[in-house]
RNA sequence: GCCGGGUUAGCUCAGCUGGCAGAGCAACGCACUUGUAAUGCGUAGGUCGUGGGUUCGAUUCCCACAUCCGGCUCCA
């Protein structure tokens, strides 16, 4: 017999009798890795850990706690969930199934119009947990398109799946149910070799289901059918699958810290903002805590725009119905907006979704020269979107909200300069409120959703791939996802706890300065038509405020904090004193709060201010008074120092706010 | 907008199959004057999201609407 020589990662090459498969190589390499072993990569392409190796080939076995190993995980999860589904439900037809993100979810359209609900998901895990322990194989069968449509014959989703993908419409959603040359199917056979479900799948898969096990579902939820509106809504069970019980309760934890954190709740506990039923659905306030911390961000955000060359200007919040038909909303967006309000019979007014159109006519108020190129124009422009019901979500999607927003036109020359300096601006401002983690999105233009010709598009959608490439950050590309008058590169930032949240937009306008014919006068004393720059920091206000709410999980660093020091006086004899340094701080623009005895006993008080999240507690006492000096109790330290000098404190405190440390806002200090 | 689940005091939640509503915390009052995460006692607070319907009787069952939550779609 003749032997093939297989490749390693590292390298290292060995040989083997031809046809041993994958597994029986993992298992020579070592009985650690047999056991970890889930699926094999051959010449780079995925495949069961059964493929027996038939000429000298590279070979990666994937073991279970690795990504492509999870995902393996996940996705054998996913077809026990089908199965379980399948017999609990008869009559379920199975859609797709696919491992995503942490986990896998599952669509199904069950019987007569049925649905799941919460409590179906206790039986359906018994049933999973019986399926994983009768250690079933999972059996590949490479088919031809017809034979494949008989397997199927009563499942309608998997016939559409054939179909599409044998009529050569494969899309990348395809690419990972059915190859391109036919289709492959997976059967799990029992002990007794019986075929106990089949599902259309490319694989591979863990060899049987007893290799399984430390999974979840965790909810129920509509989904349409290949994502489309208008097709059927299917029932999606979604859970989560990891290598081993002890990572799945970790990432059990992970969901909890960020239940923890979610601003919608911290909004209410620290009194910071509401959404109260009478105003409006997605229709913030914001109270008098959530509107110090407000007002510090938009204050400091104006102090950097105003160092930076930018000019404010203030518009109005509606608008005549022509102004939004020049600029094209009308046409192009009309479904973001709030309905029209009529006048007399006459004239309709809208409410602005946007600011560009009023800061272009302040631009075209009067003739520009170069000279004042790039005139950059800001304003926190408060703007109102009809987003349709369900997707109203706490700050981060609403219906009225506060854009840092700001129009830079400069020329076509410039444009490239004036980017670049741009981004390094964004990056620095967001880094000053704690986020230091990002990549950058590209989205280009939308098909069929937008003006300009694709020549314009290029040029603008090069200028800011090139932008982007001079930060030394990850550019992921979003195709057909920018406005309809231009393309746009978002800044996502990573949280605390690693989740990625859109902040940023620049985007490039070749359109608005053509629809409003505006110009400025070159040295040459021709008419230019000027480039238009549309961006907004924190994107919106709120959403930034909400994100920031997440990221420190409410323990706000000092400089954003509503209160930053708690004044504890023991007994009331200490009272007359705690105001001396109440009013002394103050004085230096700290915002500090005394909190008498009335307010209960000195352990409840300090309770209260933990709770709040308050930066420092100052507790004072005899020693205090004679001594001038302080207790601080810091937040985030579980050991309060004694008998600091008042003077000491104060100056540690004040260089602290005037920094804008972030230093106590790592994700352990919360509590 | 679509699918599913909710809506009881400021907050967190009890309230079995219909029979005129409860707790803890918070608030307020009194007492307590306290050295680093909950002092005690008392008081007040709800037309059970809104409007219809069924019923002798609805917080409870049905319908519509509002609103929230989890997703889908969409987005700053």
């Amino acid at each position: 017999m003749s032997d093939v020589t297989v490749t390693f990662p590292d390298g290292s090459t060995r040989s083997y009798a031809t046809g041993t498969t994958a597994y029986e190589v993992a298992k020579a390499i070592g009985s650690r890795l047999g056991k970890a072993a889930v699926a094999a990569k051959v010449a780079d392409t995925w495949a069961d850990l059964d493929t027996p190796l038939l000429a000298d080939t590279e070979l990666a076995i994937i073991t279970r706690d690795s990504d492509d190993g999870r995902e393996v995980l996940r996705h054998g999860t996913a077809h026990v969930l089908a199965q379980a589904v399948t017999k609990l439900f008869p009559g379920a037809k199975y859609a797709i199934g696919p491992a995503i993100a942490d986990g896998f979810y599952y669509d199904f359209e069950l019987a007569d119009g049925r649905t799941f609900s919460e409590s179906d998901l206790e039986a359906i895990t018994s049933e999973m947990v019986k399926i994983i322990k009768a250690d079933q194989r999972f059996e590949r069968e490479d088919l031809g398109f017809d034979a494949g449509r008989e397997v199927f014959v009563e499942q309608r989703f998997k016939v559409e799946i054939i179909d599409k993908v044998s009529g050569g419409a494969a899309d990348s959603d395809d690419a990972a149910e059915v190859s391109t040359d036919g289709v492959s199917i997976y059967r799990n056979r029992d002990a007794d070799g019986r075929v106990c479900f089949t599902d259309l799948c490319r694989g591979p898969h863990v060899p049987s289901t007893s290799k399984l096990g430390a999974f979840k579902l965790l909810r129920v939820a509509g989904a349409y059918w290949r994502g489309d509106e208008k097709g059927p809504v299917l029932q999606r069970i979604y859970g989560t699958a990891w290598e081993d019980t002890k990572a799945l309760e970790a990432h059990l934890l992970r969901l909890e810290e960020a239940e923890r954190r979610d601003h919608r709740k911290l909004g209410v506990d620290l009194d910071l903002f509401s959404f109260p039923d009478e105003i409006g659905s997605g229709l913030a306030v914001f109270h008098p805590k959530g509107g110090v911390i407000r007002r510090v961000m938009e204050e400091y955000s104006r102090t950097r725009h105003a160092e930076s060359g930018y000019e404010f200007v203030y518009s109005p919040h509606i608008t005549k119905q022509d102004l939004f038909e020049t600029s094209g909303h009308l046409q192009w967006f009309a479904d973001g907006m709030f309905p029209p309000i009529e006048i007399d019979g006459g004239t309709d007014y809208y409410l602005k979704p946007m600011n560009c159109p009023f800061h272009i006519l302040i631009f075209k108020s009067r003739s520009r020269s170069y000279r004042e190129l790039p005139l950059r124009l800001f304003e926190f422009g408060t703007v109102y979107r009809y987003e349709k019901s369900g997707v109203v979500h706490g700050l981060t999607r609403v219906r009225g909200m506060t854009q840092d927003d700001a129009h830079i036109f400069t020329s076509r020359e410039n444009m490239a300069a004036e980017l670049a300096s741009l981004l390094d601006f964004v990056l620095t401002l967001l880094c000053d409120f704690g986020l230091s983690d990002f990549y950058l999105e590209l989205s280009t233009k939308p098909p069929g959703k937008a003006v300009g010709t694709d020549e314009e598009w290029d040029q603008a959608t090069e200028a800011l791939r090139e932008a982007a490439a001079s930060k030394n950050l990850d550019l992921v590309m979003d195709e057909g996802g920018g406005a309809f008058y231009g393309p746009k590169i978002s800044v996502q930032a990573r949280d605390a706890i690693g989740r990625t949240w859109q902040m940023s937009t620049i985007q490039v306008d070749f359109q608005l300065p053509q629809r409003f014919d505006i110009h400025y006068t070159g040295a040459d004393n021709e008419r230019h038509r000027p480039i238009m720059i549309h961006r907004a920091l924190f994107g919106s206000v709120e959403r930034f405020f909400g994100v920031l709410v997440e990221h420190y999980a409410g323990a706000f660093p000092t400089w954003l904090a509503p209160v930053q020091v708690v004044v504890l006086p023991v007994a009331d004899r200490h009272d007359d004193y705690s105001h001396e340094i109440a009013t002394s701080l103050k004085s230096q623009g700290v915002r500090i709060e005394v909190h008498d005895g009335h307010a209960g006993a000195l352990g409840a008080r300090i309770r209260r201010s933990k709770l709040d999240k308050v930066p420092y507690i100052l507790v004072v006492g005899d020693a205090d008074v004679e001594n001038n000096t302080v207790g601080v109790n810091a937040r985030g330290s579980d050991q309060p120092r004694r008998d600091v000098a008042i003077s000491d404190f104060a100056s540690e405190l004040l260089t602290e706010i005037r920094t804008r440390s972030t230093g106590t806002a790592d994700a352990s200090s919360a509590n």
